[in-house]
RNA sequence: GUCCUCGUAGUUCAAUGGAUAGAGCACCGGUUUCCGAAACCGGUAAUCCGGGUUCGAAUCCCGGCGAGGGCACCA
């Protein structure tokens, strides 16, 4: 049964051994297994159109060979009932003992993580997301970063990569100027111990807008960045200060996201590196001069033979090309990265594929094994008017004001429907389901898209948000509540076999879970699994709706235990993989 | 100008080239002596336009129209 975890791949390993016998030439044959229309079966395979297509023969009669053979195999028919359907669609619907044994045997987190486990076994993953700038506040523009990151280095993980989460913050360059001549003269040293990003941040502000009116302070500001780059101690001590309370500040936030970082290697890390990319790159041919500045460009491109990659430019200072280059250049030599995953806006996507390009070259004439390399981007999140949301004085709205924003009203809503909750479980639940929500709302919509943020929504039970499946989750928890211990007893071996259309399609639906799990990995898109757990809650409360789990029946109460007990793992599973955390009761 | 990401019910979102395009909200109607009605069941309603490829197109290609974004030293 162990092998049955992935059905769809299963399914076409035996579809495919049965076209051999059939006569079939594998090779031209694809039995890609895909979900089938649930009328007409579980999972179908297509294959025999195009081939059919190709020889000019009849597909319903290649589909009547393939599935002559299937029907051969005890591997198929002990499971699943065959047919074909329209022009040569395979159908293949599962027996009802087929789920109950799947369920049996996929029944613990533990069980499910070892069969994961092997889709990425070997893969060292480096994952650079969040990425803010340090001595700011960060806001609503960085939590699709966090979120959508944080999601892809979970389901990697759990998927059997070795994963390195690395912020790669923006901790250097012109601003620090400006923020160290406010600090030399304007700090609020409470302030700094209360809330030391919102403090570096209003000096940062400061020192920009006295810079401004002021060419005096101008000088001096550009007299301190000057100090900083050239290795000052007393700057490079302040700088330390600055990035170790900022890094301090950012931290509050990630904990309350449920975020942690391997490492904060930022742009500071890499300024020694970038000689060596002039260097290589230079030897290599593949930077040029150019209006003074050294660029790379890529002839047989259409758009990067005249766009140039600038990576240093023409005051001879390097540019975040060149940061970037030297990050490839270390997620390589350091962290033996298979593959590099970067996620951050669409707005990036031309740099990112100028980055990879060069780094391919660069990589292939000094010999290095190039990693793997995605930008995985994303869309604006907009306000009601479609355009990007900002607070109501204009300005962005900052993160932490969301998060309490989310917090505040999941509080109401949650007392709303539920005034029993002591005050301080309620508190507990009201976090949960706050930062649920906001994160969920990031994660179910297709990341390359832009996307409507609205409270009402993402707080609605209703629909495909977090509150509705973490209500989904505790109302199975709340029926273990009320049983016996010895209602739970050797439930495999008194269930009896599914009957219900109900049962059925929860059952099929748990089983999906497989499939989702690797869409979502293979196109790094967290909303494909979302939109599945959407379904596999709306399974659930269909079935808990029209059946009653504590019944007489010793039979038929185990074996709805048992999907009860199978849907909130997956459930519970699929929602952690997101980042989101499951609760008891609300 | 050029390139990129998009364009799906009134609205907010789905749909790995597969069968009758699927949900939420809104609107109309139904379900509770019974495990949490924060729920469930049913109904009305959509692929921007025009060509093409394909056995099969929302999806791929070409041309329009519309929105947003990138395109020489910010990241």
């Amino acid at each position: 049964m162990q092998d049955w975890f992935d059905v769809a791949e299963k399914i076409e390993t035996r579809t495919l051994a049965a076209a051999g016998k059939a006569g079939i030439d594998q090779a031209a044959f694809s039995a890609e297994a895909r979900p089938a229309d649930p009328r007409f079966g579980d999972v179908q395979v297509n294959g025999a159109l195009p081939y059919a297509k190709r020889l000019k023969a009849n597909p319903r009669e290649i589909a009547q060979k393939i599935v002559d053979e299937l029907a051969k195999d005890e591997a198929v028919t002990d499971v699943a009932e065959l047919s074909i359907a329209g022009p040569g669609f395979i159908n293949f619907r599962f027996k009802p003992s087929f789920y109950l044994d799947w369920l049996n045997d996929f029944s613990t987190e533990s069980v499910y993580r070892e069969a994961a486990a092997k889709l990425y076994a070997g893969e060292r993953v480096v994952v650079d997301y969040g990425s803010p700038n340090t001595a700011k506040q960060m806001h609503v523009g960085h939590i699709r970063s966090i979120v959508i990151g944080e999601a892809i280095c979970r389901l990697l993980e759990f998927c059997g990569a070795d994963v390195t989460r690395d912020n790669h913050i923006g901790d250097w360059g012109t601003p620090y100027g400006k923020l160290f001549y406010a600090y030399k003269r304007h700090l609020d040293p409470d302030a700094l111990k209360a809330d030391p990003l919102g403090e570096l941040e209003r000096l940062y502000k400061l020192g920009s807008q006295l810079a401004s009116d002021d060419k005096a302070v101008l000088e001096e500001s550009r007299q301190e960045l000057v100090q900083l780059q050239d290795g000052k101690p007393e700057s490079m001590k302040l700088w330390e200060t600055v990035n170790q309370l900022s890094i301090q500040g950012l931290k509050e936030v990630y904990d309350q996201l449920d975020v942690t970082y391997d490492c904060y290697l930022g742009e500071s890390f890499y300024r020694d590196r970038v000689d060596l990319v002039y260097k290589e790159l230079e030897e290599c041919q593949l930077a040029e001069e150019s209006n003074g500045a050294l660029v790379v460009f890529h002839p047989e491109h259409k758009r990067y033979a005249e766009q140039p990659f600038i990576i240093r430019k023409s005051d001879g200072a390097s540019n975040y090309a060149t940061t970037d280059l030297a990050t490839m250049l270390y997620r390589h030599e350091h962290f033996k990265a298979t593959r590099i995953i970067i996620v951050t806006d669409d707005r990036q996507k031309d740099h990112f594929e100028q980055l990879d390009l060069t780094t391919a070259k660069w990589f292939e004439k000094t010999g290095r094994t190039r990693p793997a390399f995605d930008h995985v981007m994303f869309g604006k999140i907009n306000g009601d008017d479609g355009k990007p949301i900002k607070s109501r004085s204009g300005d962005p709205i900052r993160l932490k004001d969301l998060i309490s924003e989310a917090i505040e009203r999941a509080h109401t809503v949650v007392k709303e429907k539920n005034s029993d909750l002591p005050e301080e479980e309620l508190q507990l639940i009201a976090e949960t389901v706050g930062i649920s929500s906001i994160k969920y709302a990031d994660l179910s919509s297709n990341r390359t898209s832009d996307y409507v943020f609205s409270w009402e929504k993402l707080l609605s039970f209703e629909g495909n948000t977090a509150p509705y499946l973490l209500y989904a989750a505790t109302r199975i928890q709340s029926i273990f509540r009320k049983l016996d211990p010895s209602d739970l007893e050797n439930l495999e071996a008194r269930a009896s076999v599914f009957e219900t259309g109900e049962e059925i399609a929860l059952a099929r639906k748990i089983v999906e879970f497989v499939g989702a799990l690797q869409i979502t990995i293979d196109t790094l898109r967290p909303h494909m699994l979302s939109g599945y757990l959407y379904e596999l809650a709306g399974a659930f409360s269909g079935f808990y709706a029209a059946n009653k789990v504590i019944v007489e029946d010793d039979g038929q109460k185990a074996r709805r235990l048992i999907l009860c007990q199978r849907a909130l793992l997956a459930l519970k599973i699929g929602l952690s993989l997101l980042g989101i955390k499951t609760l008891e009761r609300m």
